[in-house]
RNA sequence: GUCGGGGUGGCGAAAUUGGCAAACGCACAGCACUUAAGAUGCUGCGCCGCAAGGCUUGCGGGUUCAAGUCCCGCCCCCGACACCA
């Protein structure tokens, strides 16, 4: 018999399976039940797949072998998400366009999974940077786009100064770039922007009904960070001061924008109306140089016109407001829209009439007045969310978020300003980490001039700023009640701030303990007026009630940064033109195809590398023909992987992204397996983007992935991680020529439980290898036998229903162990029946498909293993006649003997007292009583 | 800190959900085969003990005839989030 040769075994199989096109397709048609297995597609790096990778693959190609054996209509496909950085500064570096370099990397990817034998459908072969396929990617976005959910701003986000483009919030780890590791910094980029929050309560919700690893449904629940609470409003009292308004009119004499800027202005500057002039005013220079900063508006663009004069915004209170009023210069009007102005939380007063004379200018003071009074000017309110409203009797001060607008040109009329702003400045310029990693010392700035009212107390709080409260959450702003939020006491000790128990865990004890940490817990109230004796959880909606407060609900989650300013992605379909707008790009133009440049390079300016390439960026505004720009951002490397598993269905239609019989047929997706890293980015814009599909009815079901499963990570001989840099990573490529792809598959799977992270042992592989040249010599021994005796035959059975259960629970280092108990059976024989080594080559087939169909042929079958049925166990063989019964004496075993299955407890009983091991730990005592289970134990209890 | 997952021989790990702890494999030791090495096969292999037997699933308690498994308290490791009000 000729020696294991995996080589040729290998070699001579892959070939017959690359002719017989029809072996792991997946029909549309046809009557078997329909599974859908898939696994996360892989970026097709330059470095080619490593044995970490192969895991995850190995498993679904294990289950998708099997299910086919049992009568599934299986779809198993693979595709290649190849939009990304790699291949883009591949490119930048040799020079050479990154379609080729994915080219040569998918050819490597592909012949190192056919090297392991994977039953992929390869007809239904995707590639995201297919312009056939990145049609649909654009077509998804146009929908949303058109739905309201994309909208582009102006805002400060996560930027990577490596990879040099802007980050989503999930991209950013430990306040560096997920994907180079570089501390991303603030920037201020012109962005496209997913409106994934309008989700967050479905994206929630929907979580509890998957059958996903509970980690990663903990991850995303955690992520989307759901906190039901109450929004409260308090007033503001502000001390003296003096307000200023600027408003600049355009030549229509139409006043665009209108901002109070505030100080103490000292005696001087009430001068009376009109006496102002611009050549002898600190005033006008300073509000010049206030609009220069906080607008597009250039100094030079501004004429001054006059002054209005100071009037008392209330009656009986000192505050004291001036208007300066400023022309633009002609020709300049159009530079500033009203819009900008909003954004810029400026407040825009309607045109006034043509004619702006004195008339004009008191009509717009009274407009004003009027403002003043309906308090849309001055701030009046500051708004604050708290979980917490049954501690609002103990609120002593608030604080604000130093990106708070408010605070932005001093709409609230604070003293400091000055002290203020640096601060502010300097939270701004801190990045992420410096916000984190420092000793989390608290640090703020109280704000002069201005307090805070309690709602509940009316007591004046002072207020502060303070970077321990964050912009992006909530209102930005927070009632802080020291006694009862940790953050909140180690703040206050710090500024000498009283601290104020309203909550009290032992009621009605009257004392409450001095604290030297905030007691966050629930209790009765104290201090709380009316409100006394009520139990925390009551008085949450009770105190928010007699406040006119509302109760609301916040999420940590943030739309989702849409544009990257890369090359190599998505170009987002969208034209700008200077009449119409942001315009989309009509569907039967789409894709937007990337054009050909010259340098990948990107800028680092916040534009695209293709901003540079003037043929492509110029076009025609598809609504008004006129002169219109592209837009140059691109989308980033996720938008590819959101709906992937969609096109597999049907890959090549033209008109849909997938036709909506086959969407019914196949999905939802049955088995998903890829890496835990993808908890909440992958697996959350999938999920949202599906969900939008489903809200446009391109898709059927509100999830896409039904069940999930994370293989474990496969660590480097050293324990790390696997990674270039480390120099530890294991090439499948030299396993498969050194021990052959069955050694490598079944070694994986028996490394460890499939989801537990297992450090590479090359030394261990030696036992699988063993194993599969056992059975090669074991199973093609030519003499045979009829049937073997019952004990093997009932082994062989409990052997397939170990190990089609443990598939069924990709539970496969159990089910190659019951294989290996098998086969050591199998060799002790002395001949073995066809029947019986048949059976086990069905078992191994998902296994070693190579070893499996190499073994199968000389049994005497002409079509492949991988065709064929399943092996179905027998109850009724498996049942035992008899079974070991265990003996305790006080709980501790003594004796195992043989019984038969169904013995009597009297009989058993009667065999535990017999037995000479029992006798010697009974004799001369008093048998109390005897535990019975039945076919299984007797438990005899002695004094 | 919060959430999630864990802690079992020298190592990777099993244990039908409360019923013989350590299946299967690696490593190791002995034996057989061999001139020899390797490969292969057989035997042994949690700890203490010559043995009878005793002890053993991170630690401490508890429930139970019976606990790796259930309950209470604690320690440690891994992962995620992290000043989210």
């Amino acid at each position: 018999m000729a020696r294991y040769d995996h080589n040729t075994i290998e070699k001579r199989w892959r070939n017959a399976w690359a002719k017989n096109k029809k072996l792991y397709a997946a029909p549309d048609t046809g009557k078997k039940p329909r599974a859908y297995v898939l696994d996360m597609f892989p970026y097709p790096s330059g470095e080619g797949l490593h044995v970490g990778h192969t895991v995850g693959e190995t498993a679904t190609d294990i289950y998708s072998r099997f299910l086919r054996m049992n009568g599934y209509n299986v779809l198993h496909p693979m595709g290649w998400d190849a939009f990304g950085l790699p291949a883009e500064n591949y490119a930048i570096k040799h020079k050479v366009h990154p379609a080729k370099v994915v080219k040569k990397n998918v050819a490597n990817f592909r012949k190192q999974m056919d090297a392991i034998g994977f039953s992929y459908d390869w007809s239904r072969e995707i590639n995201t940077t297919d312009p056939g396929y990145y049609k649909w990617t654009q077509w998804i976005f146009l929908q949303m786009f058109k739905r309201g959910l994309a909208y582009e701003a102006e805002a400060p986000i996560n930027f990577c100064p490596s990879c040099k483009t802007g980050l989503a919030n999930e991209e950013v780890v430990d306040g560096k770039c997920e994907r180079c590791g570089t501390q991303v910094i603030r920037k201020k980029i012109r962005q496209w922007i997913l409106k994934i929050t309008q989700y967050a309560e479905r994206l929630l919700h929907d979580v509890d009904a998957l059958d996903w690893p509970e980690r990663i449904k903990a991850m995303q629940r955690n992520w989307i960070g759901k906190s039901e609470g109450a929004q409260v409003d308090f007033k503001l009292h502000h001390e003296r001061q003096t307000h200023t308004v600027f408003a600049i009119v355009n030549e229509k004499g139409e006043v665009l924008i209108e901002k109070r800027k505030s100080g103490r202005f000292e005696g001087k500057w009430l001068f009376p109306a009109g006496k102002i002039e611009e050549d002898d005013s600190n005033m006008v220079r300073a509000a010049l140089r206030e609009i220069g900063e906080e607008t597009s508006l250039r100094q030079e663009d501004l004429e001054y016109r006059g002054f209005l004069g100071h009037f008392h915004s209330r009656p009986g209170e000192k505050e004291n407001m001036l208007l300066l009023v400023f022309g633009l210069k002609n020709g300049k009007a159009s530079r500033v829209q009203p819009k900008t102005a909003a954004e810029l939380r400026w407040q825009s007063v309607r045109a006034l009439p043509e004619d702006h004379g004195d008339e004009v200018f008191a009509e717009m003071f009274a407009r004003v007045k009027n403002h003043v009074s309906t308090g849309h000017i001055f701030s009046s309110l500051i708004s604050v969310f708290t979980t917490r409203a049954d501690t609002l009797f103990g609120a002593t001060y608030v604080v604000l978020a130093p990106e708070h607008p408010l605070l932005e040109g001093n709409t609230l009329g604070i003293e400091n300003v000055q002290e203020v702003r640096e601060y502010v400045q300097q939270a701004k310029n801190k990045s992420e980490i410096e916000r984190t990693s420092e000793a989390r010392e608290k640090t703020g700035v109280r704000l002069k001039g201005v307090q805070a009212v309690n709602p509940a107390t009316k007591e004046k709080l002072p207020m502060f700023v303070a970077d321990y409260v964050l912009g992006g959450y909530g209102t930005g702003a927070i009632m802080a009640v020291p006694a009862h939020d940790q953050r909140d006491f180690e703040f206050a000790q710090k500024f000498g701030l009283p601290v104020k128990m309203v909550v009290c865990p032992n009621y009605p004890e009257p004392i409450c303990p001095i604290l030297e940490k905030a007691y966050e817990g629930a209790g009765h109230l104290v201090g709380s007026g009316t409100f006394d004796g009520m139990e925390s959880e009551k008085a949450k909606t009770a105190i928010t009630k007699s406040v006119g407060g509302t109760t609301t609900v916040k999420y940590k989650l943030r739309d989702w940064i849409f544009s990257r300013q890369r090359y190599w992605g998505e170009p987002i379909p969208l034209v700008k033109c200077p009449r119409c707008g942001v315009v989309p790009v009509p569907e039967k133009d789409l894709p937007v195809k990337l054009p050909t440049v010259a340098s990948y390079e990107p800028t680092g300016t916040g534009e695209s590398p293709l901003a540079a390439i003037e043929k492509w960026v110029r076009t025609k505004c598809p609504k008004c023909k006129g002169p219109a720009k592209r837009e140059t951002n691109t989308m980033p490397q996720w938008a590819g992987s959101c709906w992937y598993y969609l096109r597999y269905l049907d890959p090549k239609n033209k008109k849909k992204l997938a036709d909506a019989k086959k969407e019914k047929q196949w999905m939802p997706v049955g088995m998903y397996v890829g890496g835990a890293e993808h908890a909440v980015l992958h697996l959350l814009y999938a999920r949202f983007w599906h969900k939008f599909l489903y809200d446009i009815g391109v898709v059927s079901t509100k999830e896409p992935f039904q069940k999930l499963l994370n293989q474990g990570l496969i660590l480097g001989p050293d324990g790390q991680k696997m990674s270039k840099s480390r120099g530890n990573v294991i090439n499948p490529d030299d396993i498969v020529s050194a021990y052959g792809a069955d050694v490598l598959r079944m070694y994986e799977m028996f490394m460890g439980p499939f989801e537990d992270n297992k450090a590479w042992d090359i030394k261990s592989i030696i036992g699988i290898r063993r194993f599969v040249e056992r059975a090669y010599r074991i199973i093609s021994k030519p003499a045979s036998l009829k049937k073997e005796n019952s004990e093997f035959e009932r082994l062989l059975h409990k052997t397939i229903k170990k190990v089609t259960e443990d598939i069924e629970q990709f539970h496969f280092n159990t089910a190659i162990s019951a294989m290996m108990v098998l086969l050591n059976e199998m060799e002790k024989q002395n001949q073995l029946s066809v029947a019986s080594r048949e059976s086990f080559v069905k078992l191994l087939a998902p296994f070693a498909p190579f070893l499996a169909e190499e073994l199968w042929r000389p049994l005497g079958n002409k079509k492949s293993v991988h065709g064929e049925a399943w092996p179905k166990h027998d109850p009724k063989l498996i049942a035992e006649e008899e079974f070991d019964l265990v003996i305790q004496v006080n709980g501790r075993v003594r004796d195992v003997v043989k019984a038969h299955k169904g013995i009597s407890e009297q009989n058993a009983r009667m065999a535990a007292l017999q037995s000479e091991k029992v006798k010697k730990f009974t004799e001369g005592k008093e048998i109390k009583k005897a535990i019975f289970v039945k076919d299984r134990l007797i438990n005899v209890i002695v004094i």
